[in-house]
RNA sequence: GCGGGUAUGGCGGAACUGGCAGACGCGCCAGACUUAGGAUCUGGUGUCUAGUACGUGGGGGUUCAAGUCCCUUUACCCGCACCA
């Protein structure tokens, strides 16, 4: 069999789709929509790489479905194409990184483009057009107007030698990625925006959405969602400690506290405290670790006593020593615990390590061996009032009786911290506010937007952490907006997460200059009906854009609460060793060697058969040429075409068995078992060595998401009308899938004996007699006592004999 | 430590609410056509001691029947990590 000239039929219909708009989305808001939506690529300098076209192809076969059903489809693309890679690049060989960014994204939409994917390119975004980020601006500026945008002293990263600000992303085991130095922590000032204040909605509203559930159980986590208490703990100093706990009902067990390093009592009480000076050393150290030698000495708890100050337990008004540790966080909670050593692993450790008393005060455990920490079982002892109650019921009682006392109340904390959001980098959007000696911070009005991005010599950023813009002067000094004084810009830029929150509303409407997208047009189109993207993203991307959706929401901008309806995950493609494709590791695949030797559709074939969509995947360039080999086995067909409309007697079944398989895998996620089906329903039609041209038809159509250039040339060549791509989906009849024989299979004790032929209504004592009667199960049953008979209707027969 | 996941032939992987384990593809073997084959076609291909055998990481259990359910255990991958 011959190769088909792929090179020429796949830039042919390219060309011919391009220039008909086929896969343009219509403003018809009649017409019932449907939104696919990918993860917009980091146009990188190193081009597409074969993990590229894995969810790309995945949604363009959903949405070329969805066309042939009917929908009028959104599937855009666009280009997420602020940060950092970019910006060192063009530090790097000193190009400006607007020219670098062009160049990528040139060569990235070569790239997609030759894969054949129905993106409706007329759609096309980039996060640092001016046009796009104008309104990534005035997002921001209505989340400042809210009150959701703040700035605050917060440590940021800062390289000792390259003497800059780093983004985690950028320290990699403590030490600067570029350079290998040591990375320490620096206090500036800083955008953040108030995510917290949606944790409870981002939490909850995920039961309204149809997201895979690693997704789900990945973001539940990261927002750490834990109910308790606060409680306020009277002192000898004087002021109260307030503690968070989510085990309120242990209070009659807390035998000593303990605070932050951080917490700001040890300044207050410095005059009270006869070993301050033994406190602020160990906070000095504890500054001084870094957040890996932290994890590293995880196990070994230290701290200090503070000398001077006891706190005071308000449920017995016993006098209780207070600790200063770094295993409690100022960044959660109140920045102070109540230790309650029997029912905790962390104040068990720490209450061993400095020898404190150990009050057990839930029965079932021995904690003087161990923590008892699962007492759901166990009732309450040692604790007054609470005696004998479940450790449910304690809680209950325990709140009721500290709001009563008003030394306490129910209170619920998340992990989720706030989202800090500036960078001191030059390639991501400018923060449109002003710094006015007057006014203070002063946003700037919404006709002075977009705040463009300014020419600069240097990209470097400076000695002192600011971002390279601080040096432009005459772009940093202006006037005030508000009352005309000198004043000066804000010179940090948005993090690269900030355009990719919104992008996919402004696909919307991509063109709009007087809003982000038209109120008609977004209450069209959203939701985003189904959204696949990296699991990488789901603590980042998915929770910020979620936010500023809900915040969209909350300000009438967007009709939905929710952006994305659905959202699935696909699993990377992994070096033919196994291992993660990585240039240093040697083993990338460039998709244009593969497009050049097997072309587009094969390798979108391939990286849908390659296994289970959702898990990772070696690459095998052995196993592509099974999928080259079954394009060319669909080319060749055509020289087995015959006349008739209709399906031949023979692969009818088989016809409405494979668009049933086809339809229903694809909507799972099964592109795999889908592909599968397709090859063996032509193996089929080999065997037959006949094809007419109604089951030319069909197939075509089931095969044409999967690989659209190479059918779309049969359906031309076949001489069937129009394009395929506008071709309708195939039906089938669920009464043909069904076979009138069927295959029971005889086991005689669980094991596989014979295979006997019947009809599909067959009553059960007519099989079973039918089994009996066979020739094998006679033989073998000879002699033997029949003690059970089982027939499940369609599946199989089992016989249990003695 | 916590959360999520995975383990099936030589390889990638199939198997719906328990019901013929290994679909489909790669590779391999044999044959055909060929000057030739790294092309194509046809047939075969879980394992072995070849049986009434064994077989889904290991061990136990439930069941007429277990890759699938229960208990237990091992290895690996991903995310988070002193979150009170």
């Amino acid at each position: 069999m011959k190769s088909y000239d792929f090179k020429q039929i796949e830039k042919k219909w390219q060309k011919i789709w391009a220039e008909k708009e086929c896969f343009k989305a219509e403003n018809d808001y009649s017409k019932p929509k449907y939104y696919a939506l990918i993860e917009f690529p980091y146009p990188s300098g190193q081009g597409l790489h074969v993990g590229h076209p894995r969810p790309y192809t995945a949604l363009d076969i959903v949405a070329r479905k969805r066309r042939m059903q009917g929908y009028n489809v959104l599937y855009p693309m666009g280009w997420d194409a602020f940060g950092l890679p970019t910006e060192n690049y063009a530090i790097k060989n000193n190009i400006h990184p607007e020219i670098v960014t062009k160049r990528n994204i040139e060569h990235f939409k070569q790239q997609i483009q030759s894969l054949g994917l129905s993106f409706d390119w007329s759609r096309e975004i980039s996060t640092t057009d001016p046009a796009y980020y104008k309104w990534t601006q005035w997002i921001f500026l209505k989340m400042l107007e809210k009150g959701l945008a703040y700035k605050k002293e917060m440590a940021v990263n800062w390289c000792t030698s390259c003497k800059c600000v780093l983004a985690n992303e950028e320290v990699v085991n403590g030490v600067c990625e570029r350079c290998g130095s040591q990375v320490v922590r620096k206090n500036k000032n800083q955008w953040i925006l108030k995510i917290t204040e949606y944790a409870d909605r981002l939490l909850n509203d995920l039961d309204n959405v149809d997201y895979i559930p690693r997704v789900k159980a990945q973001q539940k986590n990261w927002i750490g969602k834990s109910t308790g208490a606060e409680v306020d703990f009277q002192t000898t100093a004087g002021d109260i400690l307030k503690i968070f706990t989510t085990r309120p009902d242990t209070l009659f067990g807390a035998t000593y506290m303990v605070i932050s390093p951080e917490h700001p009592y040890i300044e207050q009480w410095k005059d009270r405290l006869s070993n301050y000076e033994e406190i602020a050393a160990y906070r000095t150290e504890a500054a001084k670790k870094s957040d890996l030698e932290r994890t590293e000495l995880a196990k070994e708890k230290t701290g200090v006593r503070l000398h001077g100050v006891c706190a005071v337990n308000p449920v017995n008004e016993k006098e209780i020593p207070i600790f200063v540790s770094d295993y409690v966080l100022m960044s959660y909670g109140t920045g102070a615990i109540m230790a309650v050593p029997a029912h905790d692993d962390r104040d068990w450790d720490f209450a061993r390590a400095f020898d404190l008393p150990i009050i057990e005060v839930v029965a079932g455990g021995d904690p003087q061996t161990a923590a008892y920490t699962d007492c759901a079982e166990g009732k309450m002892v040692n604790s007054g009032f609470l005696d004998g109650l479940s450790v449910d019921e304690a809680k209950k009682k325990i709140i009721g009786w500290l709001e009563e006392k008003s030394v306490g109340t129910a209170k619920v904390n998340f992990k989720l911290r706030d989202w800090i959001f500036s960078r001191q980098r030059y390639w991501g959007e400018p923060i449109p506010v002003v710094h006015c000696p007057h006014c203070g911070i002063v946003p700037l009005p919404e006709d002075q937007l977009p705040l463009l991005l300014p020419e600069v010599d240097n990209y470097q950023p400076t000695d002192t952490g600011e971002s390279p813009l601080s040096k432009m002067e005459d772009w940093v000094n202006t006037t005030c907006p508000k009352c005309g004084a000198p004043a000066k810009r804000e010179t940090d830029t948005m993090p690269q997460w900030a355009g990719s929150s919104w992008y996919f509303l402004r696909y919307i409407d991509p063109k709009n200059d007087s809003a982000l997208a038209a109120k008609e047009a977004l209450q069209y189109w959203l939701p985003v009906d189904w959204y696949n993207g990296g699991m990488e993203h789901t603590t980042l991307h998915l929770l910020y854009s979620r936010f500023w959706h809900k915040f969209l929401y909350d300000i009438g901008v967007v009709p939905t609460p929710e952006p994305y309806a659905k959202r699935t995950s696909h699993g990377m493609i992994l070096g033919e060793n196994g291992e993660k494709m990585s240039k240093s590791r040697g083993n990338v695949v460039n998709p244009d060697d593969v497009i050049s030797e097997y072309g587009a559709d094969t390798l979108r074939l391939y990286e849908m058969f390659i296994g289970d969509f959702e898990k990772s995947a070696p690459w095998s360039s052995a196993s592509i040429k099974g999928c080259k080999r079954f394009l060319d086995r669909t080319f060749a067909l055509s020289e087995l075409l015959t006349d008739g409309d209709g399906y031949s007697p023979e692969l009818e079944k088989s016809f409405h068995k494979t668009i049933k398989k086809v339809s229903e895998d694809i909507e799972d996620l099964k592109f795999n078992t889908a592909i599968a089906a397709m090859m063996a329903l032509i193996n089929e039609i080999y065997d037959k060595k006949a094809v007419t041209k109604g089951e030319m038809k069909t197939f075509l159509r089931l095969l044409n998401p999967f690989a659209p250039h190479l059918t779309e040339e049969l359906w031309q060549s076949c001489g069937f009308e129009g394009l395929l791509a506008k071709a309708e989906w195939p039906a089938y009849e669920e009464a043909k899938t069904i076979e009138n024989e069927t295959e029971i299979p005889v086991q005689i004790n669980g094991k596989l004996r014979s295979v006997i032929t019947v009809a599909k209504d067959l009553p059960k004592e007519a099989v079973l007699a039918a089994a009996k009667a066979d020739e094998k199960i006679v033989q073998q049953t000879e002699g033997k006592t029949i003690v059970k008979e089982i027939y499940v209707p369609g599946k199989l027969v089992n016989i249990v004999v003695k």
